[in-house]
RNA sequence: CGGGGCGUAGCGCAGCCCGGUUAGCGCACUAGUCUGGGGGACUAGAGGUCGGAGGUUCAAAUCCUCUCGCCCCGACCA
């Protein structure tokens, strides 16, 4: 590709709307154009990338017997009403209505689709196993798009189905897309952690989050660097410190004015945090029938319950622990008139003496099992010394529900664990059946029953990848593209002006001999000056890049330098093509070397 | 959805508080001259519904109201 035909534009400046590196960068070397929040264009540079990426989805996924297929970006309601989903999701779906007034929305996810696909298909046991995937766009109306194409509302996807006759087919096939995860984002030059991940609602049995680790990541993890143990925060377990253990004093209230926080209320009385019990409202939606519920079911089966979290003064509650732990279909903070409709004051709230119909109490263990805390006295000004769980309040659950944080003890060793910021580039669910039973994907199993098909399900966003390739490998001149992924293999530079007419043909040439040698360059044939072309090169950031200048050509050398490496030296020019494809090859090692095996590690 | 910030040329910004000729600057762009291995210099150009609508006023980029959009923090998130 010669440069001077090149569809792009580079940016000197930053654009003021992009933070972070990646962003940054892929919009001065115009790989991507905004056209709205969180969505757009992929131009020549990006698109080439982005096929790359894709080619390579493709490979892994035929290596673990996928069958590529493409499934609609618009879907009838009616599919995902038979889920339930219609109903469930919120804004985040954009709906629209056809041209017959038929309700329709665009596909933030496939499952629906897939099921109904495999229901119309499959019809015996000896149809499965098998594996769909497809590379295609989805929409998901964000509230707030953010970090360029780490956070989208339209992104490409390549999103992976299986079918199988049972839990154990499911099981066995799990770790394969596992490898072949990694395989994708080693040979795209990206080191991830994989991490257990929240299985919440969906019913499914194991679930890992693919985490690229950086600073501008969304989701925070838990790692023990003495042992395997790692998760993201939502799930993460910790050893909770072992209380001193004390006789029950008598309760007493304490005047404690201005105190609504425990950093407050710690600093008044001159206790640590760890002393105090902190109280936190969240109204759950839940199924009216629930056990955890116990009261009286509206008409839609569906009631909202407050929720009267406690945990340890010193530790943040979990929000998705607690919502496992109601059953809840939804949660949400409490507003302060629904937390002063059971008696309790906020920022004084305590469970002691509060109304408890439409009311559950959960109480994290560490809580249940410390003596002496101070708490509120559901009074504003005041507080109560001495609470035990036990003598002045019961809760209706005992459970886990604080949220792990650095420093805590790991679970299975007790080395502190470290807190880091990652950005999840893929996932993988065991889904169970709760799709293909909605959906009616059944098969009839040896003896003629019918039993609905166990999925798995399995997502990559290509955009996200990019994205993450970049934070991770960039510099303050601009990308380092792995040569896997990179648009071109090669930034060929002349350095061609009127005092040096040999340069231009001598540079012809050398392009033609590199791309008859199988190497896609990019051939800067532009009649810009010397540092343009440098600043340009540095910025796309090819893996090697070829100077072709007046000066070299003198002795008859050019200059091969590494992107990656920074190592430079001088070729021959009867040697450019050998030199290069070696340079390439070298790049290529590297890739090989990042891929390697990854079993499947689980933490439970 | 809550909080904050910003919309002036393709990009980065000044001007707005305190209304008043023809709305400026840098980069990028066009033409020319010089220059010629890390974003060079000079000369001459072109490029604007000052996000939009309404209002106040003799006069609005500037003041008022409404509205749309974008970015950041938080909440939410298959």
């Amino acid at each position: 590709m010669r440069m001077s035909k090149l569809f792009f534009r580079t940016l000197r400046e930053v654009p003021a709307d992009a933070e972070i590196a990646s962003h940054q960068l892929m919009l001065r070397a115009t790989l991507i154009h905004p056209i709205a929040a969180g969505i757009f264009d992929y131009l020549p540079l990006g698109q080439r990338i982005k096929a790359k990426v894709e080619r390579i989805f493709r490979e892994e996924m035929d290596a673990i017997d996928g069958q590529e297929v493409t499934l609609p970006m618009v879907h009838p309601a009616e599919m995902w009403q038979r889920t339930g989903r219609w109903q469930a999701i919120g804004s985040d779906m954009a709906r629209l209505k056809d041209a017959g007034g038929r309700d329709m929305c665009l596909g933030m996810t496939h499952e629906e689709i897939m099921a109904d696909l495999a229901a119309h298909v499959v019809r015996s046991y000896r149809q499965l196993p098998f594996m769909l995937y497809q590379i295609q766009t989805k929409f998901r109306d964000e509230r707030r798009p953010r970090g360029g194409l780490i956070r989208v509302r339209e992104f490409t996807m390549k999103d992976a189905y299986s079918f199988d006759t049972d839990l154990a087919g499911l099981d066995a096939y799990y770790p394969r897309v596992y490898q072949a995860y990694f395989n994708i984002f080693h040979r795209c030059g990206l080191e991830v952690l994989a991490v257990e991940s929240d299985t919440g609602m969906m019913g499914g049995t194991m679930a890992h989050e693919f985490m690229a680790i950086t600073p501008v990541g969304e989701d925070t993890l838990l790692i023990c660097d003495a042992c395997p143990y790692k998760a993201n925060r939502q799930v993460a377990v910790f050893r909770k410190p072992e209380p001193m253990p004390a006789a029950p004093a008598p309760l007493e209230a304490v005047s404690t004015p201005d105190t609504t926080t425990i950093e407050d209320l710690a600093g008044y009385l001159g206790i640590p945090a760890a002393a105090t019990a902190k109280a936190v409202f969240m109204v759950a939606t839940v199924e009216g029938g629930d056990a955890a519920a116990g009261h009286g079911t509206d008409g839609d089966g569906k009631r909202d319950l407050l929720v009267f979290a406690v945990v340890r003064g010193d530790m943040e509650l979990n929000e998705t622990k607690l919502s496992n732990a109601v059953k809840a279909l939804a949660l949400r903070p409490a507003q302060v008139e629904e937390v002063r409709a059971i008696g309790a004051e906020p920022g004084y709230g305590s469970p002691v003496g509060i109304r408890r119909d439409g009311v559950v109490v959960v109480v994290d263990d560490l809580v249940a099992r410390s003596p002496n805390l101070v708490a509120g006295a559901n009074r504003v000004g005041y507080h109560l010394r001495n609470v035990n769980h036990g003598r002045d309040y019961t809760a209706d659950l005992v459970a886990d529900i604080a949220a792990a944080a650095g420093g805590h003890g790991c679970p299975r060793c007790g080395t502190p664990l470290r807190a880091v910021r990652g950005v999840e580039v893929g996932n993988i669910f065991k889904l169970g059946t709760k799709y293909s039973a909605a959906m009616g994907a059944v098969f009839d199993d040896e003896d003629g029953q019918a039993r609905p098909i166990v999925m798995g399900s399995y997502g990559i966003g290509t955009g996200r990848l990019m994205a993450s390739v970049i934070e991770a490998h960039h510099d303050e001149a601009g990308m380092i593209w792995p040569i896997s992924i990179a648009p071109f293999h090669v930034a060929l530079l002349a350095l061609a002006n009127e005092r040096s007419p040999e340069v231009a043909p001598a540079a012809d040439a050398i392009y033609g001999q590199l791309v008859d040698a199988g190497l896609e360059v990019l051939y800067d044939d532009r009649a810009e000056r010397p540092g343009v072309k440098f600043n340009d090169a540095d910025l796309i950031g090819l893996p090697v890049r070829v100077t072709v200048g007046g000066r070299g050509l003198q002795s008859g050398v050019v200059e091969l330098r590494i992107r990656r490496t920074g190592e430079t030296r001088e070729v021959p020019l009867a040697d450019v093509v050998a030199g290069v494809s070696a340079a390439c090859e070298g790049e290529w090692a590297w890739i090989r070397g990042l891929v390697r095996e990854m079993p499947l590690a689980t933490d439970r």
